[in-house]
DNA sequence: TAGATTGTTAATCGATTAACAATC
DNA sequence: TAGATTGTTAATCGATTAACAATC
């Protein structure tokens, strides 16, 4: 149910989306919102916003707007955010220790999401054995076991752009379906895998076209 | 000359192009790259790369491809990076130590490129005064006294959502034309400020999709 | 009912891709 | 010269915007 033919760009904004509702409900904002206010709020026309919601199914009420509490858990259904999304990081350099604190704070004592953070691995034999927040920071060779043992199938890969490949690579090699990296590096992976590329550098380079 | 009328698209692949002939002329790969090789190693197809680089004017050669070392110049003119690129970060919690220390160790000993962090800024009293590789944390509040003085008009904001707007209401005072934001929040600013933002958990919302 | 806002279609706008003459 | 690759135009593809009938 609507959750096929949705286009990628469509996809990027519906946790925007997302992250307004979560906000609109803690401040328990009413029942309702319109297109006007979510895209006022999401930095988004409303008519971009009606026709984004009516890809994923329209819930819409005339003259209203769309419920709010609604919206919000089909948003969440339909990225997956119902179920448990394991996250495991590679690289846990000065980057990689600021992601993972970044998504336990965030998430492991929220009730109504899911993104948890369930294994970190670097290949620093100082670091190794570390804990943080009680993950165990594990050697990179070991990652091929742990990946099936814990169940995670998306990574977050923190490590500098010379090595980045090659754990690219075993990521590959593990069946990781979707990849976020920060990494200076275009990374080569088959077709099948997912992967969302951050990386600093660039955005400031970027920027600085602007100044 | 070629500074006009380039579309955002077209902008934010300059510093992948930048960033694959870097690595070349460090490995000394030879004098000059087809399309289809920076294409190939930026992730973009030859026909992109071609298009792109005529919008900033051309310098290929029939038969042989781009020049590196020319068109390594070109592109550095093109995004400013000739000149001292001045950055001041906002918010030094886990993310904006990350970022501060990113950029020190990669840009402070390189001599071709020249971002530069001259400043930080938080409202934690514990943290002000301190130094990261000799940059002290100062109190947000002389923010706008700091910035005419040390002259940065590009900011990375690190804070909290709660703040962030506010954050960046005091950025819009100080002229501040670019702002690279990391806070789970759409920020209202005038036409005239470049924004570009950063979540971490939209873009693992995002990939949660292809799960 | 009157007012407001959706869902959707059609029109516009912009970006990517394909193709090939020009030329190194 | 022969081979290769650019620069550019035209064709395609896709995304955004505008507009409005349907309807809460």
């Amino acid at each position: 149910m609507g959750k096929q033919n949705i286009p990628d760009v469509v996809i990027r904004r519906l946790p925007i989306y997302l992250r307004v509702l979560e906000n609109l409900s803690e401040e328990s904002y009413g029942n309702v919102i319109s297109s006007f206010e979510l895209g006022e709020k999401s930095g988004v026309t409303p008519a971009q916003v009606r026709k984004d919601l009516s890809l994923i199914g329209a819930f819409g009420k005339q003259g209203l707007g769309y419920e709010i509490a609604t919206l919000r858990d089909e948003l969440k259904r339909i990225l997956n955010l119902d179920r448990e999304i394991k996250v495991a990081i590679i690289g846990v350099g000065n980057l990689g220790h600021a992601i993972a604190k970044y998504i336990i704070q965030r998430y492991d004592n929220e009730k109504d999401y899911h993104l948890k953070l369930v294994a970190l691995f670097d290949s620093d034999p100082r670091v190794i054995g570390e804990l943080i927040n009680g993950v165990p920071i594990d050697h990179i060779d070991s990652f091929q076991d742990k990946a099936p043992e814990l169940g995670f199938r998306m990574v977050v890969i923190a490590v500098p752009a010379e090595v980045a490949q090659s754990v690219m690579d075993k990521c590959v090699m593990a069946g990781i379906e979707a990849v976020l990296n920060f990494a200076p590096v275009h990374l080569k992976a088959p077709k099948g895998i997912r992967i969302h590329n951050t990386d600093l550098s660039i955005d400031l380079m970027h920027l600085a076209y602007y100044l």
